[in-house]
Order: C-alpha cells, then sequence, then structure tokens
DNA sequence: TCCATTCTCTGACCATAGTCAGAGGATCGG
DNA sequence: CCGATCCTCTGACTATGGTCAGAGAATGGA
C-alpha cells in the first residue's frame, strides 16, 4: 500500500509538471483560462447553464459573467429553453465552433509533442499503461451511494439489466411486475451508471443480494467484487448474518465471482423460474 | 499515433478530473495555494530565493511578498547566505516544519484514499502501469541539447560514464588527458543529467560516436536508442556521411542496441587499448 | 390560485496571482 | 577600485477567479 501511494505521488508530480501543459492549451488563446475551459465544455451540441454550472462546478453569478463575455466575443449564443423557460441554453456560434476546434487541434499537438519523440515500441507501451491506468483509476474513484429503487439512475441500471439477461437467457427474459422491495446501491461514473445491486429482507437472518449489475464496459475492473462486498456490508448493516443468491447458467462470470467471494451452492431456496444456481455466504463481522 | 493521443487525452480528461484532487490536498489549508506550493519547495532542507525562483518560475518580487507571508506567519525564516551575502536563503521554521508535514500527510492520504477501494490485485496492477507511464512520460519529456564538453553539467555526466567504464572494465578504466574535441549532446530531466554523447570528426566523410553514456536508472527508456538517433543526425549535419564507434566486449547491451541500430562490426580503426569491437554505419539523408 | 421552489441574473465585494520598473546592496572580473 | 552584473526587495498596478445576497421571472404542486 505504502508502495503503491509512492508511485502514484511520485507519478502525479512527473505528470503534473510534464503534462500539465496538456492544460495550457487552453492558454494562450488570449482569453483567461476559466472562459476557455467554459467554451470547450459548452461543445459542439450546446449545453444548458444549468449543465454547466454543475459540471464545472461554478457559481451561478460567476458563470453567467463568463457567459456574457463568451457572448461579447460573439463566440456563444445563449437563449431560453422553449421546454422550460427558467432554464437558458448555451450554444456554439459558427466562431465560437471554430474557436473550439481551435482548442481541440491545440491539444492534439500537445499530445503529440509528448508522444512524439519515443518509438512505436514506446508508444504502444505507455498507451497501453495509460489504457490499464485509466481504467483502475475510474475503477477506483467510482461514486457508491444508496438509493431509492424508483431513482430515475437506477431505474436506468435495472432497465439495462434487464436487457442483458433478456440478450443472455436462451428463451428470453420477463421482468414481470416491478419489484421495489429492499435497499439498493448505485454505483455511478460522470453520473452514468456503471454497477447495481440490492440487498432484500427474506428472514432476519437472512438477506438476498438480488439484480447485481455491472455495466459491459466496466467488466475486469472489478467492480463486481466491489460491488459485492458493499452488498455485503450493507446486509451485515441491515443486521443479516447471512446472504443467499440466486443466479442462472448463463451467467458463467458472475458464477466465477461468487465462488472466488467465498460463496457456496446451496439448495433452491425460491420458484425464480430463471434461477438455476443458488449460492449462500455467512458474514462475519468487518475486521 | 492517433490512437496514442487520443489515449493520452482520455487519460488526462480522467486524470484532471479525479486525480487532480491530490494537489487540492495543497488547499483547505487556510492558505492560497502559491504559498502553499512554495511552503512545500522550501522543503525541510530550505533552498535559496534563486532556487525557488527557477523551480516555481515566479516573478521575484511576487516571490519576495509570498515569502514575507510565510515570515509573517512564523512558518519560515529568510537570511543571508554566508557564501553570497546577495543570495538569501529560506529555511523552515519548527512550525515550518510542521506544516510541511501536514501537507505530505494530507497528501498520502489522498493517495490513500483513490488507491483504497481497489483490490491488491488491481492496486499491482495500477501500481505497474503508473510506473511505466511515470517511466515512458520522463523519457518523452526529456529535454535534448548541444552543449559545450565544459559545460558543468556535461562534464558530470562524463564524469559519470568514466566512473561506469572503471567498474565495469575487468582492469579498470583510465581516462588519461581530457580530451574535448567533438561536439557534445547532453540530455537532462529536472536538470540531472541522464544521457550523454559526442560526435568527433575524424575525417570529412568520417565522424566517431564517441563517449555515449546513459545513467542507470534510465536504461529500458529507449534513451540510448533516441541519442544515438540524435547524435547520427547531428554528424549529418555537420557533413559526415558515415559513422564509426567503438566499444568494450562487457557492454553487452551497447552492442545489441548497435546491432538493433544498423551498424555493422567492422576492422579496428583505431588504437584504444579499451576498444574490442568496431562498428559503421552509413548515414542516408533523413527522410 | 397561491406558495414554495427553481433558475438565472445583477451588483457589490474580495483575495489571489501576477507584471513591471526601478532602487540598492553585494560580488566579480579586469 | 570601477563598472557590469547579480540578487532581492519595494511600490504601483492589473487581471483573474470567486463569493454572497437578493431580485425577478417561470414552474409545479396542493
Amino acid at each position: 500500500m505504502d508502495q503503491d501511494t509512492a508511485t502514484l505521488r511520485r507519478f502525479n508530480r512527473t505528470y503534473t509538471q510534464r503534462i500539465g501543459a496538456l492544460d495550457e492549451s487552453f492558454l494562450g488563446t488570449g482569453r483567461p483560462l476559466g472562459v476557455t475551459r467554459l467554451l470547450f465544455e459548452i461543445g459542439y451540441d450546446g449545453a444548458t447553464v444549468r449543465e454547466l454550472r454543475d459540471r464545472l462546478d461554478l457559481d451561478s453569478g460567476y458563470l453567467t459573467r463568463l457567459l456574457r463575455r463568451l457572448g461579447d466575443d460573439g463566440l456563444v449564443d445563449v437563449h431560453p429553453d422553449p421546454a422550460d423557460r427558467r432554464r437558458r441554453v448555451a450554444t456554439l456560434t459558427p466562431a465560437g465552433r471554430n474557436a473550439w476546434r481551435d482548442l481541440d487541434d491545440r491539444s492534439e499537438e500537445l499530445a503529440r509533442a509528448i508522444v512524439g519523440p519515443l518509438t512505436t515500441r514506446q508508444r504502444e507501451r505507455l498507451t497501453e499503461a495509460l489504457s490499464t491506468a485509466d481504467l483502475l483509476v475510474r475503477a477506483a474513484t467510482v461514486h457508491l451511494r444508496e438509493v431509492s429503487p424508483t431513482d430515475p439512475v437506477a431505474r436506468e441500471a435495472v432497465g439495462r439489466y434487464f436487457a442483458e439477461l433478456g440478450r443472455r437467457f436462451p428463451r428470453g427474459f420477463d421482468p414481470g411486475e416491478p419489484d421495489h422491495a429492499g435497499t439498493f446501491l448505485l454505483a455511478t461514473s460522470d453520473g452514468e451508471p456503471v454497477a447495481f445491486g440490492g440487498v432484500q429482507h427474506l428472514s432476519d437472518e437472512t438477506g438476498e443480494i438480488k439484480r447485481m449489475w455491472v455495466a459491459d464496459d466496466w467488466r475486469g475492473a472489478g467492480l463486481g467484487a466491489r460491488m459485492l462486498r458493499e452488498l455485503e456490508a450493507l446486509a451485515a448493516r441491515l443486521g443479516h448474518t447471512r446472504v443467499v443468491l440466486d443466479t442462472n447458467g448463463t451467467l458463467l462470470e458472475a458464477i466465477a465471482m461468487y465462488d472466488r467471494a467465498g460463496y457456496t451452492a446451496i439448495e433452491r431456496y425460491n420458484d425464480n423460474p430463471y434461477a438455476e444456481h443458488w449460492f449462500a455466504k455467512e458474514l462475519t463481522a468487518p475486521r
């Protein structure tokens, strides 16, 4: 662990010193950094002022002024959102699009300047290392929280889960009546749901882990194992001493993961028509 | 190449969003960022004002004011350097050391928060990826320049080169009379010499590559191959159409590198008592 | 219909970061 | 010992980034 933080901190030093320059592509455009970042964030498709405030975490007064500055320079139009006339939408003018492309070019150029001196082989190694680091850093900083099953993002996660079951089960999958019983955890990254799962009360002793799902492009990042640990911890907090779960035979990776996590196969404990395997694990007090 | 810059840029986004927080450990100490960075940079051992100005690239007036602020807070003492009384030296007071340790702790804590949610296996992968990326990013951003052989940093590089030959040759190595003929390239990283080499005029046609050296901890980063390429380009600029070099049998990696770079073995062309192998390469016009 | 809330904007304000010109003492080379 | 240069400091100034309180229009729920 000390080794790991030392490497991270060392890398951080190298990185800010040497590649921090990538962000300085935002400088030297004759416009201050804040304004430029805003321009870049508005992007080709435009965005509501509200979104911008959230994404860049800016004070509303401050943002208004930044937007006006971009407006005065003829780069951005701000007009009311027809759907909700309290809201305003910022879009790039043609000149704004040019400025945006210019920023994008600068950034690309700087990236080339960094990658350029390397041999092909080294570039490949760097790209591979950065992809790995990217995935893991994103996995490590995923935001996990308890949600109500009616939370819109949670609904979307459940929808994707059911859709996947539909694709993977030979005879499809019918979710039946919506069932909102239980306590749920949602993992998000940049606001997108990336993992989901819940614990349902079966008895005082036993909780059932259900609807565990990890987004396609996040598999292999250990997110499933982490979600499982968190769900077990949640079950323990809810007073259970044992968790059970069921799964279908087509979900091979899931079965392998339960196995690694210390689950043991048990007899059928429910009448779920899609279930083919049942597992249980005793919860011991953490540490 | 596009793939590589795309990965770099994507990583940069992830990184600034998620780990940029590491630098924010410098915030929330009740002191502004600039002052805090300065405090950290002074470090346990103190530093001259001159050094600080160079390292942080600050205006001298601005730096004076930052230092006074730290002085007023009782964290730093500034007193004239006895060796050169124009210069002033900044050192941390006991309170300053506490503040410094506090910063270090915060930074460590943040690194732990990032690395913490990962499994041991993932941490290992991340650490490995970041080490690789660190090495390659540093290699890619090494600063290469032509130097006079009497340049102090160049002298140091040559000293280390001779020291290594002394260690590696079975009967040691005697550099003999200092010989400053030739044109030299020096690669530095953070001001430290990391690679060195020169081209000496043998005839109008032929240049000799000599004193090529790469620092221990930079081997395997492709720096040798890059230096060799740069020296060949230098020889071409100097008007040569062919380069030769000699080497000792104990320098196995070097020999392998010359081989990969397209050098072919030739007959002894000099009376260097330490040389056991001689190589040559025809220079074709670049591109 | 009314009240609470949401969204954006305005004005007033402040700290931080940074630039520039020049003063004055210390040092160095000839 | 003189002039050039180096190093630091001072004063005057500017831009950037940001906070806060509140106004006013639009919306949504009871």
